[in-house]
DNA sequence: AACCAATAGTGTATGCTATACACAGTTTCG
DNA sequence: CGAAACTGTGTATAGCATACACTATTGGTT
């Protein structure tokens, strides 16, 4: 054995796979403070603090850091957006900002929410709900591409801002005249938002190798790489035969000549997928419609 | 205004250090360089490198790192995933971890695949294809749910290892049956993931919060809040009239004697857009039949 | 058997990160 | 006017990943 230290006993190498499972167990030993957190967080979000009427006027504003964290954030993705690298922008020191956000988490929230937007609101007249929903739908995945770093946070358990909401209420006036209940109306914009999300991965991926100079082919290739491996690996009987059956990986044009079997474009697939969706939605409101 | 630094001599990100990287404008400069990276991630993850015959015997393996890494996920969460908390665990130095793997990343990618586990196997006959893909979906949704941190990681543009893909390999026995092209059987399969991975969001936050020893009133209670701002917002007039419209929130156990339009728990609203999901890929496969 | 190259784990150092704290200048109320 | 409340700055600290050099170990080669 190399030099270890000789501070005493390690354990002995046959307790390698027993571990003691010991010390601090994962919760601050608090569950109240994490609820309070929570509301912390969701109020830093909606409400803005009374202006105190004693003191030097402050010279930025919270929509101007929130601005400059998302300027940094688009164009050097989110590894990059340090409060250093917003103050800088600022022409501020780093601690400047914790006058405006207690820490770089509220700034986050609020960064997040405003990055989001608004949904585009529409132009034309008002066409069925299915139609209405799939704009959205492009419209959400658009945005999700254009700001890639958006997907790299855990939306999990953050607090929803104005704009979130803006979102889910654009999706509920698409839904206006399916004639659902109250709670059906709440679980299908809880499926539409769910396929979305989760369809939108991929061209998410593939929008940050754009914005990181990466040709489409080179991240076709690198993206294709790990599917590939199955090939040959007799664990993944099914994929591997649908692979050697097609012509090749995702693709973003179609390198090929339409064919009767195409493999789908990532664009198609997702509206493939959406079309399903769809249906099955549609299909829920004919046999509600006699009730 | 107070003690503004004259812009000019805002400290130059060089003045500090010897060896200061270029200032990073996003792209490292290098498209070819990032699909380099993901290719060597891929590789990382898929092949053990060979054992030199010369040197001394390493103490560890790649596989006991994993798992102090995984326990130490579970127990406390990505944030305490450090290095020195998964060299600790295991009675090491820190820097001992770098022979094993090149860096935090790599560690990541193979905790990550190996977290995820395999599917569990069909215990008993095979069903419809509707049946499996729905035990699909909730042993999916259960797996996520059992190690919320996961979710807490951007899976986008993550290689894709062994385990990743046994679980595609899973959701493409459970559609075997259904006379699907190829083609088609791949966008299913998306379909389906996408909505499993997208609808999990609440269950994995509430599971985050459980862990943490979060009451679920309290975690219902946070996760509400934000919803109701919406209520005498004139910005949110469906969304509003939808929450008047119910009893309350989400929650788990409903806490409701059930109504005739009763707001659908968390599962029951899973399992409801599911439905509504394999609907839609149920009508495709009958309008397909003939063809 | 003696040697040496390759390796494992350690110790230490560096730089980046968020952020706590105290200070100096600024504004407004009493 | 003077004190209170505030803004932005400078400095300090602790935690993090990780580069580098060192020592002990190992097995192939002579």
């Amino acid at each position: 054995m190399a030099g270890r230290t000789g501070q005493g006993d390690r354990p002995s190498p046959e307790t390698k796979g027993g571990r003691r499972r010991e010390d601090l167990p994962q919760a601050p030993a608090n569950p109240e403070s994490a609820a309070r957190d929570l509301q912390k967080r969701s109020e830093l979000l909606w409400e803005d603090p009374p202006r105190p009427s004693r003191g030097s006027k402050p010279t930025m504003s919270r929509e101007d850091i929130v601005q400059a964290a998302i300027s940094v954030a688009d164009q050097s993705g989110l590894a990059a957006l340090t409060m250093y690298a917003v103050a800088e922008r600022l022409g501020f020191t780093t601690m400047a900002l914790y006058r405006y956000f207690p820490n770089k988490e509220a700034l986050l929230d609020a960064s997040v929410d405003a990055a989001m937007g608004t949904p585009p609101r529409r132009s034309g007249p008002r066409e069925s709900w299915r139609q209405e929903v799939k704009h959205w739908a492009y419209a959400k995945r658009a945005m999700l591409c254009s700001r890639p770093w958006l997907a790299e946070l855990p939306f999990v358990a953050a607090p929803h801002g104005p704009n979130w909401l803006s979102w889910h209420e654009a999706l509920l006036e698409a839904l206006a005249d399916t004639g659902l209940s109250p709670e059906d109306l709440m679980d299908m914009l809880s499926v539409v938002h769910a396929y979305v999300s989760g369809a939108s991965d991929t061209a998410i991926s593939l929008a940050r190798a754009r914005s990181r100079g990466m040709p489409d082919e080179l991240w076709a290739q690198a993206v294709g790489r790990d599917l590939c491996r199955a090939i040959h690996d007799l664990r993944y009987p099914r994929l591997s035969a649908i692979l050697t059956s097609q012509s090749g990986g995702i693709s973003d044009a179609s390198p090929l000549p339409v064919r009767a079997g195409r493999p789908r474009t990532m664009e198609e697939g997702f509206d493939f997928g959406l079309e399903r969706v769809l249906d099955g939605i549609e299909r829920y409101i004919d046999s509600n419609e006699g009730s």
